[in-house]
DNA sequence: CTGATGACTGAAA
DNA sequence: CTTTCAGCCATCA
């Protein structure tokens, strides 16, 4: 098991500010996980107590089986999500774009 | 070992 | 706008 990678996953997106949401590709760069499935997978196992609804595809979408639940929560953020679909050029979350140029730290 | 399967992604048609 | 397709990589059968 990668204890190390889930660890790192987690961290991450607890990380990611109220208000605002990150796509997979980013928490997987961040988080240095080997593809942005991982990402999902982690969350699919260990994301239950974690802001997972501020995680979204690359495209501002959800995966449609917790699509309901996750856009209810960010618009209870501010977030808005137009016919199922958020706008990251607006809500995404900056950091996310430094964190990777930078070199942060390897554990948290 | 081989093959199928995802909370994915970017490019191409 | 849509669908396809090829990479992706830990997991599981």
């Amino acid at each position: 098991m990668d204890e190390e990678l889930h660890e790192m996953v987690r961290a991450v997106v607890r990380r990611i500010p109220r208000g605002r949401v990150a796509t997979y590709g980013d928490v997987a760069d961040i988080a240095r996980a080997p593809s942005p499935r991982l990402v999902g997978m982690v969350l699919n196992q260990d994301g239950l107590d974690l802001p997972w609804h501020r995680v979204l595809r690359a495209n501002g979408t959800c995966a449609p089986h917790i699509a309901d639940e996750q856009l209810q929560r960010l618009r209870e953020e501010g977030v808005v999500a137009d016919d199922g679909k958020v706008d990251l050029r607006k809500y995404r979350w900056e950091d996310a774009v430094k964190q990777k140029a930078e070199e942060p730290p390897a554990l948290w």
